[in-house]
DNA sequence: ACCGACATATTATATGATTATTCTTCTTAA
DNA sequence: TTAAGAAGAATAATCATATAATATGTCGGT
């Protein structure tokens, strides 16, 4: 299944709430109060109508909430629909952080084993096939032959799918996203993270009905991405504190 | 057309948010085409800014998608955000079915077991106590002395806020719904489903610091409540067979 | 100090007109 | 006959403007 991340046109009202979210995001109202829609309107260039369609939308993601005579307001971060695809990229995007990335890839942690357990207990033929197409890919990216990101994605999402759990396929819209801004942001995660042997170990356990066996191979594979998240945060920090101590 | 059983709760474009929401779960337009603009103002009475609001905050969850020409369509199923509390409030209250409640469950079996070790080896006193006031919430509940369900939700909500992890932090809002909306439909569960003791050893290891024994203590309290819907789920079952073994 | 009436700013709603997109149908040429 | 292209039509997208509803603050009176 493919994802659409990219939102469907860029008509005026879907670039609107492109700028905005990333705006917000970054916390570029923190300080100044969130504009009136007469306000947005005359700053973006839009109609009203554009504005306020623009602003329900981000509404709907938990970002902003409006009333009369009050105005709208950035909602407070704590309530922001982290778990919308959209809101997600646009913290990437924007306001990437080492620590953003490690809580999600805590989160991994605990589901994609499961997952992984799961599949290993319910996946049909086809869903591993499925899984051992992406586990292709990834070889053959290893030969220059695909991109290895989009096999490495390929190879999850098939995982999550076999799950035959929709809450779990939800999750793959997220998991694309943030391995593909994470690799764009942190060369240091895209090397050779996490390799091809230990895909294989998880698509064999699964493949062999183990759910435990494919819980354990997951699990390494996902901490190995959360160790190395740690260790670039680790330098980065060193790096910080040598600047200071230079500067 | 039956229409909106939840009234405007603040504005017609909300109001019109939720009853559009409710009937797309229903799949109230799997036959027949979803409505033009112009149809659904008439419909509904309001104008065609509001329900073009309305629809643009359908789209953001990924429940429509709209083009010019081509009009509204529902978009698939597979593609619905259902981590958006809102949808799974939809679904749940307009086509429960233990099926979903055991999907959602399933997810919870991942996520809360890992939530509570880590705030087992992160959460500061003041995390503690505040799952310690969800716990004693409980125990008045027993006296009668508070609501069941809003104790036990806000024991499991803190114990995800202890894990200092947004993501975790997030999922509060589904459980908060799942929890309240399966109680409403199935009074099976609701019984004494975990125990406070049950709770209690969570809190316990928590407090202690032992991530270990508190990701088991709470998969055991998730696994019970998973263990109910499945009986439950046999249950009907038994009874559709015995229904049809009648007629 | 409190209370209520009133002014005011801002979002909410309504309506009509225009534009852009794309699906359908018809036409035309090979 | 078929394929390509042009014209038409349906629908959402956009714009513009007007009115209503609703919080919030202000001011006068007690």
């Amino acid at each position: 299944m493919a994802l659409p991340i990219i939102p469907p046109d860029r008509s005026l009202t879907y670039g609107l709430v492109e700028s905005l979210g990333q705006l917000i995001v970054t916390g570029a109202y923190d300080t100044k109060p969130f504009p009136t829609e007469g306000e947005l309107s005359r700053q973006h260039g839009t109609s009203r109508s554009v504005t306020r369609e623009a602003v329900k939308m981000l509404t709907a993601k938990g970002l902003l909430q409006a009333r009369p005579r009050q105005g709208t307001r950035v909602t407070p971060e704590a309530r922001w629909n982290l778990l919308d695809p959209d809101v997600l990229r646009w913290l990437l995007e924007r306001k990437f952080s080492l620590q953003l990335l490690a809580e999600f890839s805590e989160m991994r942690l605990a589901i994609e084993p499961a997952a992984a357990a799961l599949a290993a207990s319910r996946a049909d033929h086809a869903a591993i096939g499925r899984i051992r197409d992406g586990l292709e890919r990834m070889k053959a990216a290893g030969h220059g032959e695909d991109e290895p990101v989009a096999a490495d994605i390929a190879f999850h999402t098939a995982v999550l799918a076999a799950t035959g759990n929709r809450f779990y396929a939800q999750l793959d819209a997220l998991i694309n996203t943030a391995l593909r801004i994470s690799i764009r942001f942190t060369n240091r995660i895209k090397g050779r993270a996490a390799g091809i042997a230990r895909h294989e170990e998880v698509l064999d356990a699964i493949a062999a009905g183990d759910p435990e066996r494919a819980a354990l191979a997951m699990r390494a594979l996902v901490q190995e991405v959360l160790a190395l998240i740690g260790t670039a945060s680790a330098q980065t920090g060193a790096a910080r504190k040598a600047a200071r101590r230079a500067g």
